[in-house]
RNA sequence: GCCGGCGUAGCUCAGUGGUAGAGCAGCUGAUUCGUAAUCAGCAGGUCGUGGGUUCAACUCCCUCCGCCGGCUCCA
C-alpha cells in the first residue's frame, strides 16, 4: 500500500485508488484552502488524480493558487474556459493552442472574422458566467484513435494535428460545462478558482509561429489569484507607461523620429545628444584605458566588400539597396567589422602585436521589417558601441574574461546591476573547426564561471560562425533589454584571409572577437530613459540644475550666479521670467532636473542660493562654492544620488 | 512582411454625412509674486496621403504612409 508523506513529514497510509485530495482530507483540511493541484514526488498533479501503488512512498504537497505552480495552473484553466467562452459565442470558430504564459493566458483562434474589442467583452462576461457557474474540470482518458474521432467529429483541425504527432498510447482531454480540450493538464478542480482575470488584447499569430502557416487571431488575457493582484499587475502597466522612453522622449525633448525622413531614423534633439554626448565621453575614456585603439569608418563601401564578407548572401534582406556610383554598386554598412578587419589587414601584423582592439561608435543601417520598429529600441539606424579584437587563440579566454569585466564595469556605471546572462552554443549550422568550437564554448564558459557570473545556456542558439555570450539589462521593473553582445567568429578571418606571422614566422590564423557593451546608443539610450524614468543622476542630466528668480529684483544676481557654475563645469539654466515661484517649480520639476536653486531677496543679500533637489525638496541656502562642492562628486559617471 | 487598432492644433483629447472644438503649450498685455499651475486677450488645423461614393465627407469605401499592440524576424 502506498505511503503518504505530508508537508510536515507526518506519514500516513493509504489504500490504492484514494485520490490525492482525499489523502489530504484525511490528514489535515487546512492544507486545502486556496490548493488547485497537488505536488506529488515533484511533479504537479490534479488533486483528483488517483494514488497508484507503482511508488510506494509518495510527497505530497498541496499547491496553492497564490504560489508560482498554482498560478499557472489556474492561468492555462482561464485559456480552456475563454475556449469555451468562444465556442459558445462563435461556434463556427476552430481552436489551436491556449497555454499559461507569465501573468495570463493566450489562446489561439481560426476565425474567419478577428475579434473586435466589443468581440472581447462579451468573450470576457461570458466567461464570468462559466467561472461563477464552479463547473469542475474533468479528466478523461482516451485512445489516441478516440481522440481523433473526438476532434474530428467537432471539426477541430487543429487538435485533430496535434494528436496525430503524438505517440499511440493514451491521450487525456479535460471536460469543463459543455467543452471539452485536448490537454496534458493538471487541471484546478473547478471553474471558480479564476478569482481575478482580464483580456487584454487580440492579435494575429501563424498557427505553431511559422509564416508560411494561416494566421490565427490570438486573444490575450491575465489571471491572478486575488481582484488586488489584479490590480496590482495593472499598477505595473500604468508604471510602465509612465515610463515608456517614447513618451518620456518627447516630454523632455531628448529625441523624435519624423514621418518625412523615415521609419525607425532618430533625431537626437539637444537634450538627448547633451546624454549621448557624455555617454560617449565615458566610453571614450575608458576604452583608452582598456587598451582600445579608436578607428573611424565609412558608411558606404563597394558591394563586393560584402560579398566578400557574406554578409550579401546570408544577410541581404536587412541591408539597404545598393546605389550606384560610377558603375560601381555601393552600399550603406549595416555593420562596422569588415572596416576594422581592412584596418588590420593595412600591413602585416605580428603575434606580439596581438592582441588588437579596434573600437568605433560606428553608425550602421539595417532594413528591419515594418512590423518590428519600437521606439529606440528597434530601429533601422543606429550607432554601436562597437569593438573588434584580433587575437592568438591562446588568448581567447583572457580577452573574453576582460571584456565581461569591462561590460559589467560600464553597465554598472549607468545603474544598471541586475543582468540576464545568457550563453548560446554551437547550432546545427555552422563554419569552423569543431575543435575550435569547443575551444571557444570552454573559453566563454570559463570565463563566466571565473567572473562567478550566473548564466543560462542556450543550446544551438549560437550564430552560425561562433559562439556568443548575450547580457540583458533588467529595468527596475523587470524587464529584460539585450544590450551587451561578446561573439567569437570563426569565419571572418577565413573569408578575408586574416592572418598574422607567429612565433616560428609562419602563417597564423587570428580569432576574432566582436562585441558591443551598450549594444547601440539608440536602445541603450531608451533603457537609461526608462531605467530612470527620465531623472538622469546628476553626472547624466541634461540640465543639472537651474536658478530660479522670486523678482526680477534678482535677476542680476542670479545671472552671475549663473556664470560661476558655468565655469565649475555644471550644466546650468537661468529662469527668470516673471512668473510665480510655485510655477518656475513645477517647470523644473516636470523636465526632472535634479535642483532648483531658488534667489530671492534673502539670498540675494547673504550671497547664496536656496538649492532645492528634486528628490529630497528643500534645502539649507548655501554659497555658490559650497554648492559647487557639493555636487562634485556627483560629477562623476555612476555618482547617481542626490544629495 | 502578416493580423488587429489608431491617425483631428506643438501636446492630450472631444466631435459619426450639413464645410471643426476644449484644456495645456505658444504669442501679447497686466501682475513683482518664496517652494508643483496669476489673470485677461490673441493666434493656431487643406481633420496623415491620394482616390472614390454623395447635392454635401473629419464622418462611408479603397490605396498608400506613419504610429500602437501582437506574430514572425533579430547571421
Amino acid at each position: 500500500m502506498p505511503k503518504i508523506i505530508f508537508p510536515d513529514n507526518t506519514e500516513a497510509v493509504v489504500s490504492e485508488g484514494t485520490t490525492f485530495l482525499d489523502a489530504i482530507k484525511g490528514h489535515n483540511k487546512e492544507l486545502l484552502k486556496n490548493a488547485v493541484a497537488v505536488n506529488v514526488n515533484g511533479e504537479i498533479k490534479d488533486l483528483k488524480g488517483i494514488i497508484t501503488g507503482a511508488s510506494d512512498s509518495i510527497r505530497l504537497l498541496p499547491v496553492t493558487l497564490d504560489s508560482k505552480e498554482g498560478a499557472e495552473v489556474c492561468r492555462h484553466g482561464a485559456a480552456h474556459v475563454m475556449a469555451e467562452a468562444v465556442k459558445s459565442l462563435y461556434p463556427n470558430v476552430k481552436i489551436a493552442i491556449g497555454p499559461a504564459i507569465e501573468d495570463g493566458f493566450y489562446y489561439d483562434f481560426d476565425t474567419e472574422k478577428p475579434f473586435t474589442p466589443e468581440d472581447l467583452e462579451k468573450i470576457e462576461a461570458k466567461m464570468s458566467e462559466i467561472i461563477k457557474g464552479d463547473f469542475p474540470f474533468i479528466r478523461e482518458t482516451i485512445s489516441k484513435k478516440e481522440a481523433l474521432d473526438l476532434f474530428g467529429n467537432m471539426g477541430e483541425v487543429y487538435k485533430t494535428e496535434l494528436i496525430s504527432e503524438l505517440a499511440d498510447g493514451e491521450i487525456t482531454v479535460y471536460r469543463q460545462s459543455g467543452f471539452t480540450d485536448l490537454c496534458r493538464g493538471p487541471h484546478i478542480p473547478s471553474t471558480r478558482f479564476i478569482k481575478a482575470f482580464k483580456l487584454t488584447t487580440s492579435a494575429g499569430a501563424y498557427w505553431r509561429g511559422s509564416e508560411k502557416n494561416r494566421m490565427l487571431q490570438r486573444i490575450y488575457g491575465v489571471a491572478f489569484a486575488s481582484k488586488d493582484e489584479l490590480k496590482a499587475y495593472l499598477f505595473r502597466v500604468e508604471e510602465a507607461k509612465r515610463r515608456d522612453h517614447r513618451k518620456l522622449g518627447r516630454e523632455l525633448d531628448l529625441f523624435s523620429t519624423n514621418e518625412d525622413i523615415g521609419s525607425g531614423l532618430v533625431l537626437w534633439h539637444p537634450n538627448g545628444s547633451a546624454v549621448r554626448m557624455i555617454i560617449e565621453e565615458f566610453w571614450k575614456k575608458e576604452h583608452a584605458k582598456n587598451g582600445y585603439d579608436i578607428v573611424f569608418t565609412p558608411h558606404v563601401a563597394q558591394l563586393n566588400l560584402w560579398k566578400t564578407s557574406g554578409h550579401w548572401d546570408f544577410y541581404r534582406e536587412n541591408l539597404y539597396s545598393p546605389m550606384e556610383v560610377e558603375g560601381q554598386e555601393y552600399i550603406v554598412k549595416p555593420m562596422n567589422c569588415p572596416f576594422h578587419i581592412q584596418i588590420y589587414k593595412s600591413r602585416l601584423r605580428s603575434y606580439r602585436e596581438l592582441p588588437i582592439r579596434y573600437a568605433e561608435l560606428g553608425t550602421v543601417y539595417r532594413y528591419e521589417r515594418s512590423g518590428v520598429l519600437h521606439g529606440l529600441l528597434r530601429v533601422r539606424g543606429f550607432t554601436q558601441d562597437d569593438a573588434h579584437i584580433f587575437m592568438r587563440p591562446d588568448q581567447l579566454e583572457t580577452e573574453i574574461t576582460g571584456v565581461l569585466n569591462f561590460t559589467l564595469y560600464i553597465l554598472k556605471s549607468f545603474g544598471f546591476n541586475d543582468f540576464d546572462i545568457y550563453l548560446s552554443t554551437r547550432p546545427e549550422k555552422y563554419v569552423g573547426s569543431l575543435d575550435n568550437w569547443e575551444k571557444a564554448e570552454a573559453a566563454l564558459r570559463g570565463a563566466l564561471t571565473n567572473l562567478n557570473l550566473r548564466f543560462s545556456v542556450d543550446p544551438g542558439e549560437g550564430v552560425f560562425y561562433g559562439p556568443k555570450i548575450d547580457i540583458k539589462i533588467k529595468d527596475v521593473i523587470g524587464r529584460a533589454w539585450q544590450c551587451s553582445t561578446l561573439q567569437v567568429d570563426f569565419n571572418l578571418p577565413e573569408r578575408f584571409d586574416v592572418t598574422y606571422r607567429d612565433d616560428q614566422g609562419a602563417e597564423a590564423r587570428p580569432i576574432m572577437l566582436h562585441r558591443a557593451l551598450m549594444g547601440s546608443l539608440e536602445r541603450f539610450f531608451g533603457c537609461l530613459v526608462e531605467h530612470y524614468a527620465g531623472a538622469f543622476p546628476f553626472w547624466l542630466a541634461p540640465k543639472q540644475a537651474v536658478i530660479l528668480t522670486v523678482t526680477d529684483r534678482n535677476n542680476e544676481y542670479a545671472a552671475k550666479v549663473l556664470r560661476q557654475l558655468k565655469a565649475a563645469g555644471i550644466r546650468a539654466a537661468l529662469d527668470d521670467r516673471n512668473e510665480k515661484l510655485g510655477y518656475k517649480i513645477r517647470e523644473a520639476e516636470l523636465k526632472k532636473i535634479p535642483y532648483m536653486l531658488v534667489i530671492g531677496d534673502k539670498e540675494q543679500a547673504e550671497e547664496k542660493i536656496a538649492p532645492r533637489s528634486k528628490d529630497k525638496g528643500n534645502m539649507e541656502p548655501v554659497t555658490v562654492d559650497e554648492f559647487i562642492k557639493r555636487v562634485e562628486k556627483l560629477t562623476r559617471p555612476g555618482g547617481g544620488e542626490i544629495l
